[in-house]
DNA sequence: TACAACTTGATAGTAACTATCAGTCAAGAG
DNA sequence: CTCTTGACTGATAGTTACTATCAAGTTGTA
């Protein structure tokens, strides 16, 4: 069993976090101690576990919820959760797609800027050292 | 010269998202035209491509408002823009990292779902099938 | 017994959109 | 020359997913 602490070094979530998931019904099967504590188990981790790989991916609270749901239900469900896991996966290579672009944008800005260093170096009082650039 | 309704398409912003950064100041060279409608030429694309890389990358309005204000004081800021293009860059880099490991997860799940839809099938009246999974 | 370190729920605040709305303006139809 | 249509405007309100603050309860140590 873990506390709310624990769970939060381990997983790498933040405490705050951890306790609006578990108010918006994300986390199904975690228990409270005599004092209303929340303990976590092994399936409360796994819990955590998929709901922050969907966070990660961009998937929102509902339909985190609703896949929550799905597994809930039983295995009458299976197919439709697959189906949502493809989905996300697809999703997520969609995104790695998309940062790649992105770096290269970024690529493009350093070498940019490290020309300008390197004639800032050679020729400080250029009249180009006025210039604005994006 | 671009309407905002072109610059929309073009670099797949929403019109919204494109006014509501604009008056954030994050495209500082902007002009209107005699009605007031906003016009776009090429450097004004080059800003909304920044902005954009930045903030796909998780960059905050504010922090992007610096790095155009840096910009627009000219090249003595030269080394400070470098050093926020090379700390995106890193960020960029961990994401991918962070997408893969989520990938990772995912991948499990779709194992473990391709296994119980394969014994769904040979065995549809197995009791496992009632056994609640993550 | 005091106090430090946890925990709790409630509430408010924040960032970055996103949607809605009333109003302006210009071009084309009749 | 009016009417309508469509694009644009700013202002405002709503949404999502946190994130921060707070008062209050419990437990372990000095």
């Amino acid at each position: 069993m873990y506390t709310i602490k624990e769970v939060s070094k381990l997983m790498n979530v933040s405490e705050h976090t951890l306790r609006f998931w578990a108010k918006s019904g994300l986390f199904p099967s975690i228990t409270r101690d005599k004092n209303n504590i929340r303990q976590f188990d092994e399936t409360d981790l796994e819990w955590v576990k998929i709901v922050k790989c969907l966070r990660k991916i961009g998937t929102d609270n509902k339909s985190i919820k609703r896949y929550i749901d799905l597994c809930l239900i039983g295995d009458s469900t299976i197919k439709e959760r697959y189906k949502i896991i493809m989905d996300t996966k697809e999703k997520a290579l969609q995104q790695m797609e998309e940062l790649r672009n992105q770096l290269d944008v970024l690529d493009y800005k350093q070498k940019f800027y490290e020309n300008l260093i390197k004639n800032n170096l050679e020729d400080p009082w250029n009249p180009a050292n006025k210039k604005v650039t994006t």
